[in-house]
DNA sequence: ATTATCTATAGATCTATAGATAATGC
DNA sequence: ATTATCTATAGATCTATAGATAATGC
C-alpha cells in the first residue's frame, strides 16, 4: 500500500476515501447543519482535514460541491424509476417505488434532502439538478395517471412526491416512525384514489 | 400630513408603510429569492430604500428580521385554529382548516414558506417559531385523530400539514393549478381515511 | 430634547489565485 | 515530470458601532 503521489496532508485523512469523497461528506454535513451560504470554504476545508485553498484542486467552488451531492441524492431513485414504470400492476409499482424512495432517502447519510427547497438550488449552476427533480415528479405523475385514469396525474404525482419527501422533515427533527415507508405508500395510494382493501392486499404483496 | 420627526431619507420611501414594514418586506422578498445568508444587510437596505446602518435602528440583524417574518406567517393560521377545533363535524373542520392555511399560504406576500426547512431556522435564535409550528402540527393531529380514531394522529397530522405545504412549492414553480384549495383538501381528506362519497358532501358543504 | 436617519469606518471575515514544496514514478 | 498538497495573500466583501445631522415638537 504505498501512499499517493503529491504531497502529503497535514492530517492525514480516512482511509477508504479519496478526497473528493472526504470534502463532499464534510461540505454535505455543513450544508444541511448550517445552510450552504452561511457555509464557508474554510470550514469544510477544516472538517475535511485540508487546507482551505486544496479543496480548489478538486472543485470549481462550493456550487460544484452542493450540485455533486444533490445530484447522487436523486440519481438512485431515478434509476429505479425505469424498472417500475414498466411494471404490469400500476398501483403495486407505485407503492414499491414509494417504499425504494423512502429507503433511499432514508439512507442518505446526511439528510441532503432539506436543501431541495432551499432559494439558493433556484440558479443557473442547478439547472441539471432541477431537469431531473422534475423527471422524479413525472414518473410519480405517470404511475399515478395509470392507477387512476380520473384523476389529476400531475397533482396526484406531486402529493406523491410531497408525502415521500416527509422523511426528510421527519429525520431532521429525529422523530421518523416505525414502518415510515408503509405508511407513506398507504398515504399515497389512497390520495391516488386506490380503496383500503386494496392497498392492504398491495402492501402485503411488496413487502414479500 | 406632517412627515415624521428624525432625519430624512435619501430616498423616500413608500407612504403608507412604517420604516420597519419596508424593511421586513425587502428582506422577505430578498431571502426568498437568495436565500438568507446569502443576503446582505446592504442588499436589505438598498431593497428598502435607507441605508445600511440605519436598518440597526429598527432590528439587531437579519435573525431578528426572519424571526419576525415566520412567526407572521404561521400566527394567522395558528388564530384560526381554536374555532376549527370547537367544530363539531370533525371532517368538516379539518376540509376547513385545511382551505383556511392553503388561502393564506397562497395570500402570503412572498411566500415565505420556502424557508421553513431551512437549516438556519434551526438556529436558537428561531426557537419561538418552531414552537409555534410544532402547535400547528399539533392541531392537525388533533382534527384528524378526531376523524378516524383509528389512524396514527400524529402521523396523520403530518401528513396533511406536508399536503398543505405543497402550495409553497407550486408557487415558487409559478405552477399553481386552479382549485387548490379543494384538491388538497380532498387529499388530505383521502389520507386520514375519509371515503370519497363523504368527501364530496364535505367539500360542497365547506365550499358554500 | 427627541427621533430617525445619515456618513465613515474598524475588524472580521471570505473566495480564489500565485507560487512553493514534498511526495511518487519514470 | 507529475501530482496533490501547502503557505501566503490580494481584493472584495460584510456586520455592527460611533458620532454627525436634519427633521419635529415642546
Amino acid at each position: 500500500m504505498s501512499p499517493a503521489p503529491g504531497r502529503p496532508r497535514l492530517t492525514p485523512g480516512r482511509p477508504g476515501l479519496g478526497p473528493r469523497e472526504e470534502v463532499l461528506a464534510a461540505a454535505a454535513a455543513l450544508f444541511v447543519e448550517q445552510g450552504f451560504a452561511a457555509t464557508s470554504t474554510r470550514q469544510i476545508a477544516e472538517r475535511a482535514g485540508l487546507r482551505q485553498a486544496s479543496l480548489y484542486y478538486h472543485f470549481a467552488g462550493k456550487d460544484e460541491m452542493l450540485l455533486e451531492l444533490l445530484e447522487e441524492s436523486v440519481r438512485p431513485t431515478l434509476e429505479r424509476a425505469r424498472e417500475h414504470l414498466e411494471a404490469e400492476n400500476a398501483a403495486l409499482a407505485l407503492c414499491r417505488f414509494v417504499l425504494a424512495d423512502v429507503d433511499i432517502l432514508l439512507r442518505d447519510p446526511h439528510n441532503i434532502g432539506v436543501l431541495y427547497l432551499s432559494p439558493e438550488v433556484t440558479g443557473a449552476a442547478f439547472a441539471s439538478f432541477r431537469a431531473h427533480r422534475e423527471e422524479l415528479v413525472a414518473v410519480y405523475g405517470a404511475l399515478a395517471a395509470r392507477v387512476g385514469p380520473a384523476v389529476d396525474a400531475a397533482f396526484a404525482g406531486r402529493c406523491c412526491i410531497q408525502l415521500v419527501e416527509m422523511v426528510i422533515a421527519m429525520r431532521r427533527e429525529d422523530r421518523v416512525p416505525e414502518r415510515v415507508g408503509e405508511r407513506i405508500a398507504r398515504a399515497c395510494l389512497r390520495t391516488v384514489g386506490v380503496d383500503d382493501d386494496r392497498i392492504a392486499a398491495i402492501i402485503a404483496t411488496a413487502g414479500a
